[in-house]
DNA sequence: CGACCGCCATTGGTCTGACCATACGTCAGT
DNA sequence: ACTGACGTATGGTCAGACCAATGGCGGTCG
Protein backbone atom coordinates (compact mmCIF):
# COMPACT_ATOMS: atom_id res chain seq x y z
CA UNK A 1 0.00 0.00 0.00
CA UNK A 2 1.44 3.33 -1.08
CA UNK A 3 1.35 5.82 1.66
CA UNK A 4 -0.86 8.38 0.03
CA UNK A 5 -3.50 5.48 -0.91
CA UNK A 6 -3.08 5.43 2.95
CA UNK A 7 -4.23 8.89 3.55
CA UNK A 8 -7.17 8.77 0.34
CA UNK A 9 -8.41 5.72 2.33
CA UNK A 10 -8.62 7.44 5.45
CA UNK A 11 -9.66 10.62 4.32
CA UNK A 12 -12.68 8.84 1.75
CA UNK A 13 -13.52 6.48 4.17
CA UNK A 14 -14.30 9.69 6.42
CA UNK A 15 -16.72 10.89 3.88
CA UNK A 16 -18.72 7.95 3.07
CA UNK A 17 -19.10 7.09 6.33
CA UNK A 18 -20.67 9.89 7.07
CA UNK A 19 -18.05 11.58 9.85
CA UNK A 20 -16.86 14.43 7.37
CA UNK A 21 -19.88 16.47 5.63
CA UNK A 22 -19.92 19.78 3.61
CA UNK A 23 -18.06 21.88 5.79
CA UNK A 24 -16.35 19.68 8.20
CA UNK A 25 -12.50 20.82 8.34
CA UNK A 26 -9.64 18.06 8.24
CA UNK A 27 -6.42 17.50 10.49
CA UNK A 28 -4.20 19.99 9.72
CA UNK A 29 -1.92 18.22 7.37
CA UNK A 30 1.07 17.76 9.85
CA UNK A 31 -1.14 16.33 12.15
CA UNK A 32 -2.74 14.03 9.67
CA UNK A 33 0.64 12.81 8.92
CA UNK A 34 1.64 11.34 12.48
CA UNK A 35 -1.65 10.14 13.12
CA UNK A 36 -1.22 7.80 10.16
CA UNK A 37 2.53 7.39 10.52
CA UNK A 38 3.16 8.51 7.02
CA UNK A 39 5.23 11.60 5.48
CA UNK A 40 3.90 14.77 5.30
CA UNK A 41 3.91 15.25 1.56
CA UNK A 42 2.11 11.89 1.15
CA UNK A 43 -0.93 13.64 2.98
CA UNK A 44 -0.59 16.46 0.41
CA UNK A 45 -0.68 14.07 -2.49
CA UNK A 46 -3.98 12.83 -1.06
CA UNK A 47 -5.26 16.03 -0.42
CA UNK A 48 -4.18 17.29 -3.94
CA UNK A 49 -6.32 14.83 -5.18
CA UNK A 50 -9.45 14.71 -3.70
CA UNK A 51 -8.99 18.63 -4.45
CA UNK A 52 -8.73 18.35 -8.07
CA UNK A 53 -12.30 16.04 -7.27
CA UNK A 54 -13.99 19.41 -6.22
CA UNK A 55 -13.98 17.31 -2.45
CA UNK A 56 -11.80 19.60 -0.95
CA UNK A 57 -10.75 22.77 -0.59
CA UNK A 58 -7.60 24.16 0.98
CA UNK A 59 -7.38 27.84 2.56
CA UNK A 60 -3.88 29.51 4.56
CA UNK A 61 -3.84 31.32 7.38
CA UNK A 62 -5.25 30.86 11.05
CA UNK A 63 -8.54 30.92 12.42
CA UNK A 64 -12.06 28.98 11.78
CA UNK A 65 -11.83 30.26 7.96
CA UNK A 66 -8.57 28.40 7.13
CA UNK A 67 -7.45 24.77 6.87
CA UNK A 68 -8.95 22.36 4.16
CA UNK A 69 -12.48 21.67 3.90
CA UNK A 70 -14.59 19.31 2.22
CA UNK A 71 -17.06 20.87 -0.04
CA UNK A 72 -18.83 19.71 -2.60
CA UNK A 73 -17.88 21.53 -5.93
CA UNK A 74 -18.59 18.52 -8.41
CA UNK A 75 -19.09 20.96 -11.59
CA UNK A 76 -15.98 21.98 -12.60
CA UNK A 77 -13.77 18.87 -11.60
CA UNK A 78 -16.23 16.83 -13.79
CA UNK A 79 -16.14 19.29 -16.85
CA UNK A 80 -12.30 18.91 -16.87
CA UNK A 81 -12.25 14.94 -16.50
CA UNK A 82 -14.98 14.95 -19.59
CA UNK A 83 -12.82 17.40 -21.15
CA UNK A 84 -9.27 15.74 -20.96
CA UNK A 85 -10.70 12.28 -21.81
CA UNK A 86 -12.83 13.58 -24.57
CA UNK A 87 -9.43 15.06 -25.79
CA UNK A 88 -7.69 11.95 -25.76
CA UNK A 89 -10.13 10.59 -27.89
CA UNK A 90 -11.57 8.32 -25.41
CA UNK A 91 -15.15 8.93 -26.72
CA UNK A 92 -15.79 8.35 -30.59
CA UNK A 93 -18.15 11.27 -31.46
CA UNK A 94 -21.58 8.66 -31.99
CA UNK A 95 -20.95 7.78 -28.55
CA UNK A 96 -21.08 11.53 -27.35
CA UNK A 97 -23.97 12.14 -29.68
CA UNK A 98 -26.18 9.20 -28.03
CA UNK A 99 -25.26 10.55 -24.83
CA UNK A 100 -26.42 14.15 -25.57
CA UNK A 101 -29.58 12.69 -26.76
CA UNK A 102 -30.10 10.67 -23.46
CA UNK A 103 -29.30 13.76 -21.21
CA UNK A 104 -30.61 16.64 -23.23
CA UNK A 105 -34.01 15.12 -23.72
CA UNK A 106 -34.31 14.66 -20.01
CA UNK A 107 -33.21 18.38 -19.50
CA UNK A 108 -35.25 19.38 -21.83
CA UNK A 109 -38.63 17.64 -20.99
CA UNK A 110 -37.94 18.36 -17.31
CA UNK A 111 -37.00 22.20 -18.13
CA UNK A 112 -40.52 22.26 -20.07
CA UNK A 113 -42.59 21.33 -16.67
CA UNK A 114 -39.54 23.64 -14.99
CA UNK A 115 -39.63 27.00 -16.12
CA UNK A 116 -40.66 30.11 -14.22
CA UNK A 117 -41.14 33.51 -16.21
CA UNK A 118 -37.74 34.75 -15.54
CA UNK A 119 -36.00 31.51 -16.94
CA UNK A 120 -37.85 31.61 -20.05
CA UNK A 121 -36.60 35.16 -20.59
CA UNK A 122 -32.91 34.12 -20.32
CA UNK A 123 -33.68 31.57 -22.50
CA UNK A 124 -35.07 34.31 -25.02
CA UNK A 125 -32.43 36.36 -24.33
CA UNK A 126 -29.79 33.85 -25.73
CA UNK A 127 -32.02 32.74 -28.24
CA UNK A 128 -32.09 36.14 -29.70
CA UNK A 129 -28.48 36.72 -29.08
CA UNK A 130 -27.42 33.59 -31.30
CA UNK A 131 -29.86 35.13 -34.43
CA UNK A 132 -28.07 38.06 -34.24
CA UNK A 133 -24.30 35.99 -34.18
CA UNK A 134 -22.20 36.66 -36.93
CA UNK A 135 -19.55 34.82 -36.39
CA UNK A 136 -18.21 31.28 -35.27
CA UNK A 137 -16.17 33.10 -32.04
CA UNK A 138 -19.67 34.42 -31.56
CA UNK A 139 -22.15 32.08 -31.55
CA UNK A 140 -20.53 29.22 -30.58
CA UNK A 141 -20.42 30.00 -26.59
CA UNK A 142 -23.84 31.13 -26.99
CA UNK A 143 -25.22 28.12 -28.20
CA UNK A 144 -22.88 25.74 -25.64
CA UNK A 145 -25.05 28.97 -23.29
CA UNK A 146 -28.25 27.49 -24.50
CA UNK A 147 -28.05 23.72 -23.90
CA UNK A 148 -26.16 24.24 -19.87
CA UNK A 149 -29.13 26.88 -19.50
CA UNK A 150 -31.79 24.37 -20.64
CA UNK A 151 -29.93 22.24 -18.21
CA UNK A 152 -29.50 24.63 -15.12
CA UNK A 153 -33.69 25.62 -16.04
CA UNK A 154 -34.77 21.93 -15.60
CA UNK A 155 -33.48 22.21 -11.80
CA UNK A 156 -31.83 19.02 -11.62
CA UNK A 157 -28.23 18.83 -10.43
CA UNK A 158 -27.14 16.09 -11.48
CA UNK A 159 -28.63 16.34 -14.77
CA UNK A 160 -27.52 19.65 -15.14
CA UNK A 161 -24.13 18.77 -14.83
CA UNK A 162 -23.48 16.14 -16.67
CA UNK A 163 -25.10 18.14 -19.75
CA UNK A 164 -22.67 21.01 -19.03
CA UNK A 165 -19.62 18.79 -18.55
CA UNK A 166 -20.41 17.04 -21.92
CA UNK A 167 -21.27 19.84 -24.02
CA UNK A 168 -18.47 22.40 -22.56
CA UNK A 169 -16.05 19.14 -23.51
CA UNK A 170 -17.27 19.46 -26.93
CA UNK A 171 -17.19 23.56 -27.11
CA UNK A 172 -13.25 23.59 -28.73
CA UNK A 173 -13.93 20.47 -31.10
CA UNK A 174 -17.50 22.03 -32.71
CA UNK A 175 -15.64 25.53 -33.09
CA UNK A 176 -13.13 23.81 -34.76
CA UNK A 177 -15.45 21.69 -37.23
CA UNK A 178 -17.83 24.65 -37.73
CA UNK A 179 -14.67 26.69 -38.54
CA UNK A 180 -13.96 23.91 -41.48
CA UNK A 181 -17.81 24.16 -43.25
CA UNK A 182 -18.60 25.21 -45.93
CA UNK A 183 -22.08 26.86 -45.39
CA UNK A 184 -22.08 27.74 -42.17
CA UNK A 185 -24.21 30.81 -41.93
CA UNK A 186 -26.99 27.97 -43.68
CA UNK A 187 -26.14 25.90 -40.73
CA UNK A 188 -26.29 28.65 -38.47
CA UNK A 189 -29.73 29.40 -39.81
CA UNK A 190 -30.83 26.05 -39.48
CA UNK A 191 -29.68 25.71 -35.68
CA UNK A 192 -31.66 28.87 -34.81
CA UNK A 193 -34.84 27.77 -36.74
CA UNK A 194 -34.87 24.47 -34.10
CA UNK A 195 -33.61 26.82 -30.83
CA UNK A 196 -36.70 28.39 -31.69
CA UNK A 197 -38.88 25.83 -31.71
CA UNK A 198 -37.30 24.31 -28.68
CA UNK A 199 -37.64 27.27 -27.19
CA UNK A 200 -41.17 27.36 -28.25
CA UNK A 201 -41.92 23.90 -27.06
CA UNK A 202 -40.54 24.63 -23.52
CA UNK A 203 -42.14 28.00 -23.47
CA UNK A 204 -45.82 25.69 -24.28
CA UNK A 205 -44.79 23.20 -20.92
CA UNK A 206 -44.53 20.53 -23.63
CA UNK A 207 -42.24 17.86 -22.13
CA UNK A 208 -42.74 15.56 -24.99
CA UNK A 209 -42.18 17.69 -27.50
CA UNK A 210 -39.74 19.94 -26.03
CA UNK A 211 -37.03 15.92 -26.25
CA UNK A 212 -38.25 15.42 -29.17
CA UNK A 213 -37.17 18.76 -30.78
CA UNK A 214 -34.33 17.86 -28.66
CA UNK A 215 -33.40 15.12 -29.69
CA UNK A 216 -33.75 15.84 -33.33
CA UNK A 217 -31.84 19.16 -33.06
CA UNK A 218 -28.62 17.29 -31.86
CA UNK A 219 -28.55 14.01 -34.37
CA UNK A 220 -29.16 16.47 -37.36
CA UNK A 221 -26.51 19.20 -36.01
CA UNK A 222 -23.59 16.08 -35.36
CA UNK A 223 -24.79 14.97 -39.19
CA UNK A 224 -23.65 17.89 -40.89
CA UNK A 225 -20.86 18.75 -38.49
CA UNK A 226 -17.27 17.88 -40.16
CA UNK A 227 -16.10 16.07 -36.43
CA UNK A 228 -14.48 13.45 -38.54
CA UNK A 229 -11.52 12.84 -36.94
CA UNK A 230 -9.94 11.88 -33.77
CA UNK A 231 -11.39 14.66 -31.93
CA UNK A 232 -15.33 13.83 -31.66
CA UNK B 1 -0.22 31.59 -9.30
CA UNK B 2 0.70 28.34 -7.62
CA UNK B 3 3.22 26.32 -8.27
CA UNK B 4 1.52 22.99 -8.47
CA UNK B 5 -1.20 24.76 -10.92
CA UNK B 6 1.20 25.46 -12.80
CA UNK B 7 2.34 21.94 -13.40
CA UNK B 8 -1.03 21.00 -14.24
CA UNK B 9 -1.85 23.38 -16.65
CA UNK B 10 1.43 22.39 -18.28
CA UNK B 11 0.47 18.74 -18.77
CA UNK B 12 -3.29 19.67 -19.36
CA UNK B 13 -2.24 21.67 -22.10
CA UNK B 14 0.26 19.23 -23.37
CA UNK B 15 -3.36 16.49 -23.77
CA UNK B 16 -6.06 18.92 -24.87
CA UNK B 17 -3.54 20.47 -27.50
CA UNK B 18 -2.50 17.02 -28.93
CA UNK B 19 0.83 17.03 -27.98
CA UNK B 20 0.17 14.18 -25.61
CA UNK B 21 -1.82 11.13 -26.61
CA UNK B 22 -2.96 8.27 -24.45
CA UNK B 23 0.35 6.10 -24.42
CA UNK B 24 2.54 9.04 -24.37
CA UNK B 25 5.33 9.34 -21.90
CA UNK B 26 6.05 12.71 -19.48
CA UNK B 27 9.28 13.71 -18.87
CA UNK B 28 10.77 12.36 -15.24
CA UNK B 29 9.89 14.58 -12.85
CA UNK B 30 12.81 16.15 -11.62
CA UNK B 31 12.75 16.92 -14.91
CA UNK B 32 9.89 18.59 -15.48
CA UNK B 33 10.50 20.25 -12.37
CA UNK B 34 13.47 21.91 -13.41
CA UNK B 35 11.97 23.07 -16.97
CA UNK B 36 9.09 24.46 -15.23
CA UNK B 37 11.47 26.07 -12.48
CA UNK B 38 9.62 24.72 -10.01
CA UNK B 39 10.16 22.03 -7.03
CA UNK B 40 9.55 18.00 -7.73
CA UNK B 41 6.66 18.17 -4.85
CA UNK B 42 4.87 20.56 -6.58
CA UNK B 43 5.13 18.52 -10.15
CA UNK B 44 4.35 15.36 -7.93
CA UNK B 45 0.43 17.09 -6.70
CA UNK B 46 0.07 17.46 -10.37
CA UNK B 47 0.48 14.24 -11.35
CA UNK B 48 -1.51 12.54 -8.47
CA UNK B 49 -4.58 15.30 -9.10
CA UNK B 50 -4.06 13.69 -12.81
CA UNK B 51 -3.93 10.50 -11.31
CA UNK B 52 -6.98 10.44 -9.83
CA UNK B 53 -8.72 11.72 -12.75
CA UNK B 54 -7.79 8.60 -14.74
CA UNK B 55 -5.94 10.82 -17.19
CA UNK B 56 -1.75 9.32 -15.97
CA UNK B 57 -0.64 6.43 -14.35
CA UNK B 58 3.07 6.07 -12.91
CA UNK B 59 5.28 3.12 -13.04
CA UNK B 60 8.84 2.74 -11.37
CA UNK B 61 11.36 1.55 -12.63
CA UNK B 62 13.76 1.89 -15.53
CA UNK B 63 13.68 1.24 -19.39
CA UNK B 64 10.56 1.81 -21.90
CA UNK B 65 8.02 0.61 -19.10
CA UNK B 66 8.66 2.91 -16.66
CA UNK B 67 7.91 6.75 -15.91
CA UNK B 68 4.56 8.59 -16.01
CA UNK B 69 2.36 7.94 -18.88
CA UNK B 70 -0.75 9.17 -20.65
CA UNK B 71 -4.12 6.97 -20.12
CA UNK B 72 -7.49 6.91 -20.46
CA UNK B 73 -8.89 5.07 -17.70
CA UNK B 74 -12.18 7.04 -16.73
CA UNK B 75 -14.51 4.96 -15.30
CA UNK B 76 -12.82 4.15 -12.32
CA UNK B 77 -12.43 7.74 -11.76
CA UNK B 78 -15.54 8.79 -12.38
CA UNK B 79 -17.06 6.60 -10.24
CA UNK B 80 -15.61 7.72 -7.15
CA UNK B 81 -16.23 10.96 -7.86
CA UNK B 82 -19.51 10.74 -8.25
CA UNK B 83 -20.00 8.64 -5.28
CA UNK B 84 -17.96 10.36 -3.16
CA UNK B 85 -20.84 13.63 -4.28
CA UNK B 86 -23.54 11.08 -3.63
CA UNK B 87 -22.13 10.59 -0.03
CA UNK B 88 -21.90 13.97 0.96
CA UNK B 89 -25.24 14.66 -0.20
CA UNK B 90 -25.12 17.13 -3.29
CA UNK B 91 -27.93 15.35 -5.40
CA UNK B 92 -31.30 14.88 -4.16
CA UNK B 93 -32.45 11.26 -4.52
CA UNK B 94 -35.43 12.90 -7.07
CA UNK B 95 -32.59 14.25 -9.27
CA UNK B 96 -30.10 11.02 -9.32
CA UNK B 97 -33.93 9.23 -10.62
CA UNK B 98 -34.28 11.30 -13.24
CA UNK B 99 -30.67 11.37 -14.24
CA UNK B 100 -31.16 7.13 -14.29
CA UNK B 101 -34.32 7.20 -15.80
CA UNK B 102 -32.66 9.33 -18.99
CA UNK B 103 -29.43 7.69 -19.02
CA UNK B 104 -31.06 4.12 -18.89
CA UNK B 105 -33.45 5.16 -21.11
CA UNK B 106 -31.00 5.55 -23.75
CA UNK B 107 -28.89 2.42 -22.81
CA UNK B 108 -31.74 0.13 -22.73
CA UNK B 109 -32.37 1.78 -25.99
CA UNK B 110 -29.21 1.08 -27.69
CA UNK B 111 -28.94 -2.56 -25.96
CA UNK B 112 -32.03 -3.12 -28.08
CA UNK B 113 -30.78 -2.56 -30.90
CA UNK B 114 -27.30 -3.81 -30.46
CA UNK B 115 -27.88 -6.93 -28.66
CA UNK B 116 -25.77 -10.29 -29.42
CA UNK B 117 -26.44 -13.95 -28.50
CA UNK B 118 -23.79 -13.60 -26.51
CA UNK B 119 -24.71 -10.29 -24.44
CA UNK B 120 -28.08 -11.62 -24.01
CA UNK B 121 -26.99 -15.00 -22.30
CA UNK B 122 -24.75 -13.44 -20.25
CA UNK B 123 -28.37 -10.87 -19.31
CA UNK B 124 -30.44 -14.29 -18.88
CA UNK B 125 -27.65 -15.27 -16.42
CA UNK B 126 -28.18 -12.42 -14.35
CA UNK B 127 -31.66 -12.45 -14.37
CA UNK B 128 -32.13 -15.92 -13.34
CA UNK B 129 -29.61 -15.13 -10.50
CA UNK B 130 -31.18 -12.64 -9.70
CA UNK B 131 -34.30 -14.68 -9.52
CA UNK B 132 -32.53 -17.04 -7.23
CA UNK B 133 -31.28 -14.24 -4.94
CA UNK B 134 -32.56 -15.20 -1.30
CA UNK B 135 -30.62 -12.19 0.60
CA UNK B 136 -30.02 -8.28 -0.08
CA UNK B 137 -26.21 -9.05 0.30
CA UNK B 138 -27.10 -11.12 -2.53
CA UNK B 139 -29.46 -9.77 -4.41
CA UNK B 140 -28.30 -6.01 -4.80
CA UNK B 141 -24.88 -6.35 -6.24
CA UNK B 142 -26.37 -8.51 -9.30
CA UNK B 143 -29.12 -5.71 -10.07
CA UNK B 144 -26.37 -3.50 -10.19
CA UNK B 145 -24.39 -5.83 -12.18
CA UNK B 146 -28.03 -6.07 -14.30
CA UNK B 147 -28.21 -2.45 -15.14
CA UNK B 148 -24.60 -2.02 -15.94
CA UNK B 149 -24.40 -5.12 -18.18
CA UNK B 150 -27.61 -3.77 -20.13
CA UNK B 151 -25.14 -0.33 -20.18
CA UNK B 152 -22.05 -2.24 -21.83
CA UNK B 153 -23.93 -4.19 -23.76
CA UNK B 154 -25.45 -0.56 -25.83
CA UNK B 155 -21.52 0.04 -26.84
CA UNK B 156 -21.72 3.27 -25.93
CA UNK B 157 -18.18 4.03 -23.82
CA UNK B 158 -19.84 7.03 -22.22
CA UNK B 159 -23.47 5.86 -21.75
CA UNK B 160 -21.67 3.35 -20.50
CA UNK B 161 -19.31 4.81 -17.93
CA UNK B 162 -21.95 7.60 -16.82
CA UNK B 163 -24.48 4.61 -15.98
CA UNK B 164 -21.94 2.33 -13.54
CA UNK B 165 -20.79 5.80 -12.25
CA UNK B 166 -24.42 6.77 -11.01
CA UNK B 167 -25.29 3.37 -10.54
CA UNK B 168 -22.22 2.08 -8.43
CA UNK B 169 -22.68 5.66 -6.46
CA UNK B 170 -26.13 4.39 -5.08
CA UNK B 171 -24.90 0.54 -4.45
CA UNK B 172 -24.56 1.22 -0.58
CA UNK B 173 -27.67 3.97 0.01
CA UNK B 174 -29.85 1.12 -1.66
CA UNK B 175 -28.87 -1.43 0.03
CA UNK B 176 -28.87 0.46 3.10
CA UNK B 177 -32.51 1.54 2.16
CA UNK B 178 -33.67 -2.07 1.21
CA UNK B 179 -32.56 -3.45 5.11
CA UNK B 180 -34.86 -0.92 6.15
CA UNK B 181 -38.04 -2.49 4.00
CA UNK B 182 -40.68 -4.29 5.38
CA UNK B 183 -41.42 -6.41 2.81
CA UNK B 184 -38.18 -7.06 0.62
CA UNK B 185 -39.13 -10.75 -0.39
CA UNK B 186 -42.39 -8.70 -2.50
CA UNK B 187 -40.20 -5.66 -3.60
CA UNK B 188 -37.57 -7.79 -4.86
CA UNK B 189 -40.14 -10.26 -6.82
CA UNK B 190 -41.57 -7.20 -8.36
CA UNK B 191 -38.30 -6.16 -9.64
CA UNK B 192 -37.75 -9.02 -10.75
CA UNK B 193 -41.06 -9.46 -12.42
CA UNK B 194 -39.85 -5.69 -14.38
CA UNK B 195 -36.64 -7.28 -14.88
CA UNK B 196 -37.89 -10.12 -17.49
CA UNK B 197 -39.53 -7.71 -19.31
CA UNK B 198 -37.21 -5.69 -19.53
CA UNK B 199 -35.14 -8.55 -20.75
CA UNK B 200 -37.73 -9.62 -23.18
CA UNK B 201 -37.96 -6.31 -24.64
CA UNK B 202 -34.10 -6.57 -25.95
CA UNK B 203 -34.38 -9.41 -26.90
CA UNK B 204 -37.18 -8.37 -29.11
CA UNK B 205 -35.09 -5.71 -30.24
CA UNK B 206 -37.72 -3.32 -29.52
CA UNK B 207 -35.96 0.20 -28.57
CA UNK B 208 -38.80 2.11 -27.55
CA UNK B 209 -40.63 -0.66 -25.49
CA UNK B 210 -37.44 -1.59 -23.64
CA UNK B 211 -36.89 2.28 -22.67
CA UNK B 212 -40.36 2.34 -21.11
CA UNK B 213 -40.12 -0.50 -18.99
CA UNK B 214 -36.92 1.08 -18.00
CA UNK B 215 -38.04 4.06 -16.90
CA UNK B 216 -41.12 2.44 -15.10
CA UNK B 217 -39.12 0.06 -13.75
CA UNK B 218 -36.63 3.08 -12.10
CA UNK B 219 -39.33 5.10 -10.94
CA UNK B 220 -40.96 1.79 -9.46
CA UNK B 221 -38.17 1.26 -7.55
CA UNK B 222 -37.46 4.10 -6.37
CA UNK B 223 -41.29 4.95 -4.96
CA UNK B 224 -40.96 2.27 -3.01
CA UNK B 225 -37.66 2.35 -1.55
CA UNK B 226 -37.49 4.20 1.75
CA UNK B 227 -34.66 6.14 0.69
CA UNK B 228 -35.39 9.48 2.49
CA UNK B 229 -32.87 11.15 4.61
CA UNK B 230 -29.81 12.83 3.38
CA UNK B 231 -28.43 10.14 1.57
CA UNK B 232 -29.90 9.36 -1.83
C1' DC C 1 -12.37 52.37 28.79
C1' DG C 2 -12.18 51.42 24.01
C1' DA C 3 -10.10 51.41 19.57
C1' DC C 4 -6.11 50.54 16.99
C1' DC C 5 -1.79 48.47 15.81
C1' DG C 6 1.79 45.16 15.73
C1' DC C 7 3.66 40.71 17.11
C1' DC C 8 2.98 35.82 17.01
C1' DA C 9 0.96 31.33 16.32
C1' DT C 10 -1.25 28.44 12.98
C1' DT C 11 -1.72 26.52 8.54
C1' DG C 12 -1.07 25.64 3.76
C1' DG C 13 2.66 26.25 -0.13
C1' DT C 14 7.16 25.20 -1.67
C1' DC C 15 11.82 23.78 -2.05
C1' DT C 16 15.97 20.94 -1.13
C1' DG C 17 18.27 16.96 -0.37
C1' DA C 18 18.47 12.57 0.88
C1' DC C 19 17.41 7.72 0.71
C1' DC C 20 14.57 3.60 -0.63
C1' DA C 21 12.30 0.20 -4.01
C1' DT C 22 11.86 -1.34 -8.40
C1' DA C 23 12.94 -2.68 -12.93
C1' DC C 24 15.67 -2.61 -16.98
C1' DG C 25 20.37 -2.65 -19.44
C1' DT C 26 24.82 -3.85 -19.66
C1' DC C 27 28.89 -6.17 -19.23
C1' DA C 28 31.89 -9.52 -17.43
C1' DG C 29 32.49 -14.27 -16.58
C1' DT C 30 31.43 -18.86 -17.55
C1' DA D 1 25.56 -17.87 -26.11
C1' DC D 2 23.76 -17.81 -21.61
C1' DT D 3 23.71 -16.08 -16.95
C1' DG D 4 24.16 -13.36 -13.13
C1' DA D 5 25.78 -9.25 -10.71
C1' DC D 6 26.08 -4.44 -10.79
C1' DG D 7 24.86 0.18 -12.26
C1' DT D 8 21.39 3.44 -13.49
C1' DA D 9 16.98 5.62 -14.17
C1' DT D 10 12.61 6.41 -12.21
C1' DG D 11 8.90 6.90 -9.03
C1' DG D 12 7.88 6.75 -3.70
C1' DT D 13 8.80 8.70 0.66
C1' DC D 14 10.50 11.31 4.31
C1' DA D 15 12.61 15.14 7.15
C1' DG D 16 13.47 19.67 7.68
C1' DA D 17 13.50 24.21 6.55
C1' DC D 18 11.51 28.45 5.15
C1' DC D 19 7.83 31.42 2.98
C1' DA D 20 3.02 33.49 2.74
C1' DA D 21 -1.26 34.40 4.39
C1' DT D 22 -4.40 35.07 8.01
C1' DG D 23 -6.51 35.65 12.28
C1' DG D 24 -6.09 36.20 17.35
C1' DC D 25 -4.08 38.26 21.30
C1' DG D 26 -2.11 41.69 23.91
C1' DG D 27 -0.16 45.99 24.56
C1' DT D 28 -0.35 50.84 23.73
C1' DC D 29 -2.36 55.13 22.82
C1' DG D 30 -6.22 58.33 22.54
Amino acid sequence: MKAYELALDHIEEGILSGRYEVGSILPPERELATQLGIGRSSVREAIRALESQGVLDSAVGAGPASGTRVTSDQSRALTRLLKLHVSLGKYPVDDVVEARVSLERGSAALASTHATADALARLAEVVEAMEAAESIAEFSPLDTGFHVLIAEVSENTLISDLTRAVREALLQPIARASARMADWPGFRDGLNEQHRRIFAAIQAGDPDAAADLMEHHIRHAYSILPMNGAMP
